[in-house]
DNA sequence: TTGTAAGCGTTATCAG
DNA sequence: CTGATAACGCTTACAA
């Protein structure tokens, strides 16, 4: 391969003018950077990262972990992260940890072996490895975590209020005069989860219809939304309105109510969290939370940047907006039904 | 942050010994390794990949550039290649391309910086940053191509064969009665949209039906399915079925027909292609082709490893079967319909 | 404006 | 089995 060795000699100067051309060409008088530069051209010379890199101990690339690439909702967050990453310079290594701690501390270890400056965690999960990094970077390590937060952790996080957001739904929900409303749940380990549940139970507890709220766990999967609801299916007391914690598990709830012939939205509402494309196409078209994907993405990469450009001020948590949006699947309840005026 | 040195230093070894516990085991005394190891987890070492890689030029890094992470169909693909690159020893590196040529001009030229291994290649496109590499490497050059495959490239590359999933597609529309079919094809400069085309003219062909085929082009999403058969709706004769190139579009479609009240598959078949998750979801669940997306995935590693390893009889295209899933969005075609025997 | 030279942290070679 | 030493290709003080 053609090293700045390379170049140097052919252009007949040293390495350093040689280098210089490339890193900090406005150092080099224009003769001679026009002189490297033809040569550059024809050797087809291209910078070996690795040395730079060794040297300058930056990488430009960061680290995103995401718990399932194939979840439309990630895909769009991973959208932001590029485009931010991209325009300030960085390139972007994504990692499929699906959900598997083994794989999020293998990519979390790339980081303590120096493969990226930093990394973004898009997940419930802090690698443990990366505790040496904090360890050593206190609130300053080169780590951000996108979509969840957890509190005292003193890792930056984007996201949006997942409480507030889950109370909206139910609070629309008991407006449209639902009483019995089953609640379809992300994994029991993530913040995300948690703070949604808090959000939808304090709705419950206001109207005093705690007692009436249902709980299935899924795993944000369609299958596991379609087992949820046939599970609430099989209750003794069905409930009239299912809110999914993402809109595949709604999806699979739509396609379980189809297929036990409950009627959407006449027999039973669903709602979903997210707002993916494929949302609106569905039959019927799902309410949901849309989140700012592509925002939650691009913010991250602002907080994980501002890190590494070493700013002292970095916020350690930014809280983006949210927007319910009323599509076709969600109907009015029995309550409201029953006793019309 | 600490070094071999370091440790070397703390276990009263030379750098190379110490460096030789962690790389070569074997090669040191029962004694020596054990107090290096003790000392390397007492300070908390880790190998610098850079330097590493600088030293071996190999990163042990392997990118993957995709022209959509969003579409479910890559998701698993790029499934198939972490698990396969990861039992081998792999990192993957993904890239979003956005199907924006300069993106994957910025993807692929981190493989002549040497940010990684080898690159593979999901999408139509070659980027020709890569000719370098190949000018020098020849077939050897450590690139593969993934779903897609442009023969006299000289590129390796897995996939199904297009063409015969399209012909079957066709063949047994036509067999339940279908005339008048309408095709949503994928981006015109894709090889593979090029392959199913030709395989469904076939189809056609032989049946003296190719001046029945209607033609509406798509960019896989589910929005330019739902155009596309917005646009075969306004036509003078509409079509008894749609083949879409992929399951979003085919899906894109189920929403336009029910909008337009048109009944599936009563009044209009629709076939999508890939076989997502999604597809058996829907209302009516998606006819459509399966790939074996993993497989695929997984079968691009194991054919660029190969190259990096340096065997001579590397083979230029792996094709894996494919199979048409009947599911209930396909109905009789009114040929049949009309002529009772 | 350009050149000299000293590393960055690792691994490979070659003696011992 | 272990140690000394020389790279790998680049960047960056510092000197000229």
């Amino acid at each position: 391969m053609t090293t700045i060795r390379d170049v140097a000699q052919a252009a007949g100067v040293s390495r350093a003018t040689a280098a210089r051309v490339l890193s900090d060409p406005g150092l080099v008088a224009e003769a001679t950077r026009k002189r490297v530069l033809e040569v550059v051209q024809q050797l087809g010379y291209t910078r070996n990262s690795v040395a730079a890199s060794l040297r300058t101990t930056r990488t430009g690339r960061i680290i995103v972990t995401v718990p399932d690439i194939s979840n439309p909702f990630f895909s769009r967050v991973i959208r932001g992260v590029e485009e931010a990453a991209q325009a300030a310079g960085y390139a972007v290594l994504l990692g499929d940890t699906r959900n598997e701690p083994a794989r999020e501390e293998q990519y979390a270890d790339m980081l303590n072996r120096r493969e990226a400056d930093g990394m973004i965690f898009l997940g419930p999960r802090l690698p443990s490895v990366l505790d040496r990094i904090r360890a050593r970077d206190g609130s300053r390590a080169p780590i951000v975590n996108g979509c969840e937060f957890t509190p005292g952790l003193g890792v930056s996080s984007a996201h949006i209020d997942n409480a507030g957001a889950a109370f909206e739904v139910m609070d629309s929900l008991y407006t449209m005069g639902h009483r019995d409303i089953a609640l379809v749940l992300g994994p029991a380990d993530s913040p995300l989860t948690r703070d949604r549940l808090l959000g939808a139970q304090r709705a419950a507890a206001i109207r005093g219809l705690t007692g009436h709220l249902m709980l299935e766990r899924g795993d944000f999967s369609i299958e596991s939304g379609r087992r949820a609801a046939q599970a609430l299916f099989a209750r003794d007391a069905r409930p009239s309105a299912i809110f999914c914690f993402s809109d595949e598990m709604a999806i699979g709830t739509l396609a379980a109510a189809r297929n036990a012939q409950i009627a959407c939205p006449a027999e039973l509402s669903v709602v979903g969290f997210d707002d993916i494309d494929m949302a609106r196409y569905v039959d019927p078209p799902l309410t949901t939370i849309r989140q700012p994907m592509a925002e939650i993405g691009r913010k991250a990469v602002e907080l994980l940047i501002e890190i590494l450009e070493g700013r002292q001020d970095v916020p350690l948590c930014v809280t983006l907006p949210h927007r319910l949006i009323i599509r076709q699947s969600v109907g009015k309840g029995p309550a409201i039904a029953e006793t019309p005026e």
